[in-house]
DNA sequence: AATTAGCACTCGATGTCTTGGAGTGCTAAG
DNA sequence: CTTAGCACTCCAAGACATCGAGTGCTAATT
């Protein structure tokens, strides 16, 4: 499986022409522009190796080569460096997501996915904060007139919830300040999974014991966690995907976007590599979705205080400058953190 | 202006028949399909008086004519009937907007155009309801610990804004409670617009002369009013308007998608109607903007209690179904207005 | 033994030509 | 005024030729 130093150089050639290009190599190309100091008949030859052990591919007896997915893979793991980003590039991330000051968590993820697909001109994806992985701070009820009150549900990671609810007429206020005291209480510090229905259950027994009027602040409680089982999704530059050579039929045009409609979908995709903790990429079939086989997914993790959060992607062909992608990504998941974290 | 019995008839079978193949229609067409008891040959002659009327055009020579924008336009405005629902879409309409109970408006908003989108089978738009426009009910502010609050500002539409706020230390709970008191007096009932920068500062006076300390009370009420000057535009079923013909180019698409992407300028486009208190069809260059001219445009306004609040619409192709869409639109609105004035 | 020049061959892309058919406009007859 | 008939137009689709980039193989060279 081990490639010989030649045939790295030419296979690095392929691929990094064949990136910016989006046309075949042929060895000429190679030849001639990456000064490997062979002719293209040699050249010919160690491609027509590489093919057979499948890091190249041909899509037509007389054409150039292209990576394989395998070829690409091997390019990500061993053969490009670290990518460099223009000191306008540096600038625009820093700032755009710096000077963020204040803001609710859930702006400033919109705001990033905004910056990442303007940076690198490819379709992204963020996943928001998840509400069910925060941990309850504490919960108030507002009353608004006689007839209802305002409901508010505050998380560690900034999550405010709020609800409007019928308060139940023979509640009285000081009841009604006895239960939230009570609940908050018994809630503070769990995570909102861990709130599950039997816990609640629970409490209302324990409380009914004391007092017999909650039906209804139990019901709030209940449907505000059992909302957003599932995290928001925020997509950024969807016509990106466009612009790709790649996606000039239009039916894969409509197929991509109508993957990209499907949030539940896309969170799925988001959240699988969740827990690692580094840079994922996935390579054309390395994705588990058949809709996106003809594509790269590369993700990474964004935390607060070393907490993971939520993940941040960027989607398009396998053909991608992967190199500069990830460097542009790792520098806005830093940004990211940092100002998340700062912001506590 | 006026045009006969007959040449309505023919406009009207044009019209009818392009708007089922999407393709031109010829004189032979029109006369064995529709029943008018002419020969092609006659119906030929009328077709070319239309043409040179502006009602119809030919692609070229030898191709069968299709309606112009003046054509659709009389076909609106004189001669298609009401279009009647079957009973499958009433009750597709009724179930998914007929049973929200106690939601957010923008929930329930951003339900109303996915069903929109997955009835008419076209891209949908709709504009959330304009924070400025409702009138401000009331303002607490939760101390949430010792160095912070978090401000809960209510408007009657149902809008609920939150924002944590760091808290001046210096401002004992009874101050805070009298600054609090305060701005609900003077504010209540007015609209958002109306709170404008000049009468914050004209209160910010009037209270420092009674209460030294309060800079960061103020803060938070301009920045919550000052965010969001613009309603929230949502869109849903995006991708169904690449399945019409029109748009097998992918350029085309591009543009489009693009547009979509430009909150801002949606809404626009969604507000220059909203005064109008019936169904608004903008056909081709009916619209102001350039990247819609080849497109229709439908909207109506939704009300809460009579009152306008937003604008939902469908932008497709100028070929579009218009009696059937508008019926469509209609049924929506009404179930629309009907979900929300119930929900006060 | 490795490299390279040379050459025949392959195959998609591009352009030209032909053909067929749908539809028109005009004319002359009903 | 209506209609049958016919010549004409023009697009779409297929057939065909041409071009060129690139290959794989062979034989000569280092």
């Amino acid at each position: 499986m081990e490639l010989n130093e030649r045939k790295k150089r030419i296979l690095y050639a392929v691929v990094a022409n064949h990136i910016q290009t989006a046309e075949p190599v042929g060895s000429r190309t190679v030849a001639r522009a990456y000064r490997i100091g062979l002719s293209s008949a040699t050249i010919r030859n160690e491609m027509a190796d590489l093919e057979e052990m499948g890091y190249l591919e041909q899509p037509h007896t007389s054409a150039g080569r292209i990576p394989s997915q395998k070829g690409y893979r091997y390019y990500v793991d061993n053969l490009m460096g670290d990518g460099q980003l223009t000191e306008e590039e540096e600038l625009s991330i820093s700032r755009s997501l710096g000077l963020e000051k204040m803001r609710e968590i859930e702006q400033i993820i919109a705001n990033a996915v905004k910056v990442l697909s303007s940076v690198t001109n490819q379709t992204s994806l963020i996943m928001g904060p998840q509400f069910q992985k925060s941990t309850f701070q504490q919960m108030r009820i507002l009353p608004l007139d006689d007839r209802r009150g305002l409901v508010v549900l505050i998380t560690d990671s900034g999550f405010i919830k709020n609800k409007v609810i019928e308060l139940d007429q023979s509640l009285s206020p000081a009841e009604l300040h006895q239960v939230v005291t009570y609940l908050n209480q018994k809630l503070y510090g769990l995570t909102i999974d861990q709130v599950t229905t039997s816990l609640i259950n629970e409490l209302k027994r324990d409380l009914f014991r004391r007092l017999e009027i909650l039906e209804q602040a139990f019901i709030l409680l209940e449907e505000s966690l059992r909302e957003e089982r599932q995290a928001r999704v925020f997509l950024g530059g969807t016509t990106h995907i466009l612009t790709q050579p790649e996606f000039k039929s239009v039916q894969k045009v409509h197929q991509m976007l109508s993957l990209f409609e499907q949030e539940a979908l896309l969170f799925e995709i988001l959240e699988q590599d969740l827990a690692k903790d580094d840079i994922v990429v996935r390579i054309g079939t390395e994705n588990k979705y058949e809709d996106i086989q003809e594509c790269t997914l590369i993700t990474a993790a964004y935390k607060i205080d070393r907490r993971i959060l939520g993940s941040v992607g960027v989607i398009g062909p396998t053909r991608m400058d992967y190199q500069w992608v990830i460097a542009v990504l790792r520098r806005l998941v830093d940004q990211l953190n940092q100002t998340l974290s700062s912001n506590r």
